[in-house]
DNA sequence: GTAGGGTTAG
């Protein structure tokens, strides 16, 4: 028997703080790693670790401890403040990066930005609405010999876009050699005119693109947004014909921008031939779909579909349940409001501003302007979107007081208003009968706050003149506007004529709308009626003639009502409800009621 | 030894 002399076991070499780094770390391990590289004084000598772990703190999403790790660096080189810039660059606070480098370059005055730095930082001048420090950054990238950098150049077409700043953009673009451009240059430039609503510049753009380079799906995105907000139904189906013709891919950007094209240009059903093609739909696909829903008032097709969501799993977040509220006040579902208002308190949206002037809107909307003021009060920041709802909501429900008090505490707070608050002060003005007042504001319009008004806001003068039986003064008013009066402007006047029983002002008005929308037969039925309240009985038979008896109705009545939680929609001659026979079996007994009651 | 720019809904 022989002895074996065991080989002592090798003993296990320890992974070094580096390579640790480098493998899977859940956050336990990564905060162990952080601790040890503070006692072991790491951050000042080792500078690759230092980054290592930099980058490792932003991939885990924790600012702080990206911040922390920075300061401990103590000689970081330019990849470590790169990646600075760029972690808050894209942050919610953009402030930071250039924080971060003005206090890098005062600690160290040999430290000067690259070809990598000046892109984060120019995004964060962009998104800071920063054009002077955008410019002086811009001047140490000339300085610096960066002026055919097309990642520098890109930047700064965009920093200048983001910051209004359109012709400096234009011209940055212009300088850039043909042969340096990308397609991220005309991407840039092309996004940069829609962002600034320069619509029809976009699309000239676009197509000035094409003899150049081949476009992508982020140029047909931007495309297809200046078609929508154009209604330019045409051009965005060629440009959808593109994407099925060089087999782009339908992300869910190219697919949102498609929907919202085509709601926009209120195509639906097209709408939603691309939302039931796109694959792994998110958030942003579904908000599309039900804000086309919501804006071509089919309320119930958007309310369903959000249900339809939440069956598919796929959470909301505040821009979409601000959508669905806002669909839910303009559709009367004060149920479905009053679910998703508990669906945000329990997910925690509630805290989000558009969410609750969305809520404001909603209760106003349905008749609860209790619990709509409840909201208001309870908002320890409101914007203007929360005043104009609030204004707004009261002067709907007849507090015309209330709408008028709610707007000089506006004025009183840091908000201005803007024109849409004017029109619910005004339509209070006028349902309370506030001539004077209506007046007053209809001259601070424009006088203190320096808005131009619309013709909605004449219309509101009209109507609120028509309602006070002032009509040769609302008249001589439509007479005096800058801006040629339309047939609703007419029409508001009209329907006073009607209530006050003046014929000789309906017939001059009637002629008026007459010549502005000779197809429509609406103002010769209201004066017909009008003769006939009168009992001139010729006239009558005279109006009656040259009106035909169908097709006269051009939009057709639509109402809905919520029951158990289900909205029916109703539209005029519509038998397509599931109990229908059974609704007009109840409405002939209703009738028969009400006549019986009329003749006891 | 390591990283980059532009885009969508409300």
């Amino acid at each position: 028997m022989s002895l074996r002399i065991l080989a002592p076991k090798p003993k296990p070499k320890r992974p070094s703080l580096l390579e640790i780094c480098d493998g899977d770390l859940d956050p336990r391990q990564f905060y162990q790693l952080l601790s040890q590289a503070v006692t072991s004084g790491v951050f000042a000598t080792d500078s690759v670790l230092s980054s290592k772990l930099l980058l490792r703190s932003l991939s885990r999403r924790r600012l702080e401890f990206s911040r922390a790790i920075f300061s401990q660096i103590q000689n970081p080189n330019n990849f470590a403040c790169n990646f600075i810039f760029k972690a808050f660059c894209h942050s919610s606070s953009p402030q930071e990066a250039l924080f971060h480098y003005n206090l890098v370059r005062r600690r160290f005055p040999h430290f000067l930005p690259d070809n990598y730095s000046f892109p984060f930082l120019f995004k964060a001048c962009g998104r800071l609405s920063l054009p002077h420090k955008g410019q002086e950054l811009h001047c140490l990238a000339i300085a610096l010999g960066l002026e055919t950098d097309v990642f520098v150049q890109n930047g700064l077409v965009s920093m200048y876009s983001a910051c209004g700043m359109l012709h400096c953009a234009r011209k940055v673009f212009d300088l850039l050699p043909v042969s340096v451009r990308d397609v991220v240059s005309w991407n840039s430039i092309v996004s940069g005119y829609v962002q600034s609503n320069r619509n029809w510049d976009a699309l000239q753009m676009f197509d000035e693109m094409l003899a150049f380079t081949r476009p992508d799906n982020v140029t047909l995105v931007s495309a297809l947004t200046a078609c929508g907000k154009m209604g330019c139904l045409h051009l965005g189906r060629q440009i959808h014909g593109l994407v099925l013709a060089r087999g782009f891919t339908l992300d869910v950007f190219l697919g949102s921008s498609l929907i919202d094209m085509y709601a926009k240009c209120g195509r639906m059903d097209e709408a939603r031939k691309v939302f039931d093609r796109i694959r792994d739909k998110n958030v942003v696909c579904w908000t599309s779909m039900i804000a086309g829903y919501a804006q071509s008032r089919s309320f119930k097709d958007a309310i369903e579909l959000f249900r339809e969501m939440q069956l598919d799993g796929v959470e909301a977040d505040a821009a979409m349940v601000a959508c669905v509220i806002s669909a839910c006040g303009r559709s009367g579902a004060l149920g479905h409001g009053r679910w998703v208002h508990t669906y945000c308190e329990r997910i925690g949206f509630y805290t989000n501003i558009s969410v609750k002037n969305a809520l404001i809107d909603m209760y106003a909307k349905c008749g609860d302007i209790k619990r709509a003021l409840e909201i208001f009060h309870d908002m320890s920041n409101r914007d203007v979107f929360t005043w104009t709802a609030m204004i707004t909501g009261l002067a709907m429900n007849g507090d015309s007081v209330g709408a008028l008090e709610v707007f000089t505490q506006m004025e009183a707070s840091d908000v201005r208003p803007n024109e849409v608050a004017f029109l619910g002060i005004l339509s209070a003005c006028s349902h309370g009968g506030f001539v004077d007042k209506g007046f007053h504001y209809f001259r601070a319009m424009a006088g203190i706050y320096n808005l131009t008004p619309r013709i909605e806001h004449y219309g509101c003068m009209v109507d609120l003149l028509g309602r006070a039986n002032l009509l040769n003064e609302a008249e001589k008013f439509i007479g005096a506007m800058p801006i040629q009066p339309d047939v609703v402007i007419w029409r508001s006047l009209l329907f006073a004529c009607r209530t006050y029983g003046n014929i000789a002002l309906a017939e001059f008005i009637a002629k008026k709308i007459e010549e502005l929308e000779p197809r429509e037969f609406e103002s010769r039925v209201l004066l017909s009626n009008l003769y006939a309240s009168a009992s001139r009985w010729h006239e009558v038979s005279r109006m009656r003639k040259g009106t035909p008896r169908e097709g006269a109705q051009k939009q057709p009545g639509c109402s809905l009502i919520e029951v158990d939680g289900l909205v029916h929609e109703f539209i005029v001659a519509d038998c397509s409800h599931c109990q229908i026979d059974s609704i007009y079996e109840m409405l002939r007994g209703m009738n028969k009621v009400i006549r019986s009651e009329r003749f006891d």
